[in-house]
RNA sequence: GGACCGGUAGCUCAGUUGGAUAGAGCAGCUGCCUUCUAAGCAGCAGGUCAUUGGUUCGAAUCCAAUCCGGUUCACCA
């Protein structure tokens, strides 16, 4: 039984017994005991003194006495200020727990519940790389995947490659005019960032044919449309849906060549796909459910032949789902695809991890789902995060200010690189494994530094301050575990039965009790779809062990006994910080 | 203009089903490496929780109004 659970039924049951008051033990109020008072457990009373009509401090004294009588293992003392009972629970309970898990190496984790769930997240455009905002994407993507699976679901990881249309016929139409037959190889870049700089050059190039238009008069609106480059690309467009074979050759080229960088990013930060949808295969999805629509009177349909829904009854608008040349929309596309995952998986929840700007995207999709009476629409949830953005505002990649994904991975293994080298601690190690450790420390220190806020709300990135290495950081936890591996390479583990010690200090016990939440705590940051729960769970674990490190000798404790217990204090938290940082994608080092 | 989101220390963020004197990290200042890794520990300093009013035993948290910032409302994706 946990601690917290545990602690509201003792007090419904008194409640009950004592009282002759019922309530849902989970309606009890139960807080962590503010340092500066004596307690590790609250118990907040003020709303039962109310509907009783005893005075807290009676009632405190009541419940307290109560729960000491009837629960003498689970706790050793009481005081109540005010409406607050504060619990100090028994070391014994503290010091079984350890015994009976700190060798567990699924502690936390649950058996499998039969449910799946499917989530999309990263789903880049092919062209051009990634950059910092799908790296926030991809770790929260993949973080949460992986919270669900430790819960018992079986997960399927998808991606949604955005392969097709305007903007991919751009980077094709400059690279067939400017490049002279110029590839990745003959350039040595890598195929995602070649193949942007073409998207980038059409953009400048578009520039100066509108500009130049304009000065012979032209309206830039009008200016924009007739430049021959978005002629070009435009007429490119209409060759690609027809099929048009050199098109499609190039293309498929183009897009190979970025694949075959974004693999290379992929592998490094360690972002998988069980399945990948690619947009040129799903487009045309979603067509027939318009038909579906019409004749359900879902749908209506405009004299000039447009369909659109009527969401002003739902406090939105109308929303077109077909144009008035019969071709399929965003939203018309997205509602097939939904159909096709829940056809192919028959998901009971289908996660999107999208930017915050398609929350009234993500609303309608919903909406219209619902009212088609899909059967995937219940299950999809649109996982909102907020956009990362500089301290200036939004990155643009007109002003240059896009923080590349591959840049920022290159900076932070050498700064990585740069600390270790400095600290010298490992100058033992070969090539690789101070490779693999710079890595190791890089992108902890990245992905943390993203993980570590809540999704839903917009974080800002400063390039010119490098993301820290102490304090609040990946590394810091890092830091934590290889200290307690670099004990456990030297003190043994040997006879100890988990009855020899019976009290506990104020250290040890703020550590257990910290490692004995972290099953509720997973459960929290799945409900919650939040791994910025876990970062700031595994930094205060990793912080209570680094207070406890210098205030106590593990080594050599106070007697033989106190080091048995001491290293399996050791062993958990290793095993915490290491399961919770695996959830966050960061690997933990044996050394640093 | 409508809808939605946000405003907490110099900076980046926790805390919001209403609970005790609002917490971390960074930056600044003091101490601590002849004993298990100082990427660390202990401490100091730093706040009108945007503003005003309301609800109540109690409000950063709930309600209303106002100010500021953002997103969105395309026959774009």
């Amino acid at each position: 039984m946990e601690l917290v659970p545990g602690i509201k039924l003792a007090v419904q049951a008194v409640l009950a017994e004592k009282y002759n008051h019922r309530i849902d033990s989970q309606d009890v109020l139960v807080n962590e005991t503010k340092p500066e008072f004596k307690g590790d457990y609250t118990v907040v009373l003020f709303s039962y003194s109310k509907i009783l009509k005893i005075s807290p401090d009676a009632l405190g004294q009541g419940i307290g006495e109560f729960l000491l009588n009837s629960n003498p293992d689970w706790f050793s003392e009481f005081n109540v200020i005010k409406g607050f009972l504060n619990l100090v629970m028994a070391d014994n309970i503290l010091i079984d727990f350890l015994h009976t898990q700190y060798n567990n190496a699924s502690y936390g984790s649950q058996s499998v519940n039969g449910k799946r769930v499917m989530v999309e997240y990263s789903s880049p455009n092919t062209n051009k790389p990634l950059h910092l905002g799908h790296l926030r994407n991809n770790f929260l993507g993949w973080s949460v995947a992986a919270i669900y699976k430790t819960l018992g679901y079986d997960m399927i990881k998808t991606c949604i490659a955005n392969d097709r249309g305007i903007h991919i016929c751009k980077s094709m139409v400059a690279w067939k005019l400017f490049a002279n037959g110029a590839t990745p190889e003959s350039t040595g870049l890598k195929g995602d960032h070649f193949v942007g700089d073409y998207y980038v050059l059409f953009g400048i190039e578009l520039k100066k044919q509108v500009e130049t238009l304009m000065t012979s008069g032209l309206a830039r609106e009008k200016a924009e449309k007739e430049a021959p480059l978005m002629i070009a690309a435009q007429k490119m467009l209409v060759d690609w849906e027809a099929g048009v074979p050199e098109v499609i050759e190039l293309w498929k080229k183009m897009n190979d060549w970025v694949y075959a960088g974004f693999d290379i990013t992929y592998k490094r930060i360690g972002s998988d796909f069980d399945k990948i949808y690619y947009e040129s295969q799903t487009y045309l999805l979603g067509k027939d459910l318009v038909e579906i629509g019409l004749a359900k009177k879902v749908f209506f349909k405009k004299e000039d032949g447009s369909v659109w829904i009527d969401l002003k009854p739902d406090g939105l608008d109308e929303k077109i789902v077909q144009r008035s040349d019969g071709t399929a929309v965003y939203m018309t596309q997205d509602i097939g695809l939904a159909e096709r995952k829940y056809e192919e998986y028959h998901t009971d929840l289908s996660l999107y991890v999208v930017a915050d700007e398609q929350n009234y995207h993500f609303k309608v999709l919903k909406l219209i789902c619902q009212k088609l009476q899909l059967p995937s629409a219940a299950g999809l949830y649109h996982l909102s995060y907020g956009l990362v953005e500089l301290p200036s505002g939004r990155m643009k990649t007109r002003e240059g200010t896009v923080v590349d994904a591959d840049d920022i991975i290159d900076e932070m293994t050498s700064i990585a690189a740069k600390h270790t080298e400095e600290l010298g601690k490992v100058d033992d190690f070969t090539e690789k494994e101070r490779k693999e450790l710079y890595d190791t420390i890089g992108l902890g220190a990245l992905k943390f530094f993203l993980l570590r806020v809540d999704p839903k709300k917009r974080m800002v990135f400063n390039p010119d301050e490098s993301i820290d290495f102490h304090g609040f950081t990946g590394p810091f936890v890092q830091y934590a575990h290889a200290r307690i591996k670099s004990i456990l390479r030297k003190e043994s583990m040997g006879e100890y039965s988990g009855s020899e010690i019976t009290s506990l200090l104020p250290l040890e016990k703020e550590l257990l009790i910290s490692l004995e939440k972290y099953s509720s705590l997973l459960q929290q940051a799945c409900t919650e779809m939040n791994p910025s729960l876990v970062a700031n769970y595994v930094f205060s674990i990793a912080k209570i062990f680094n207070s406890f490190y210098s205030e106590h000798s593990i080594g050599r404790a106070e007697s033989e006994y106190k080091k048995q217990l001491r290293l399996r204090i050791c062993v958990m938290t290793a095993r915490v910080i290491q399961s919770a940082m695996s959830l966050l994608g960061i690997k933990v080092p044996e050394r640093m």
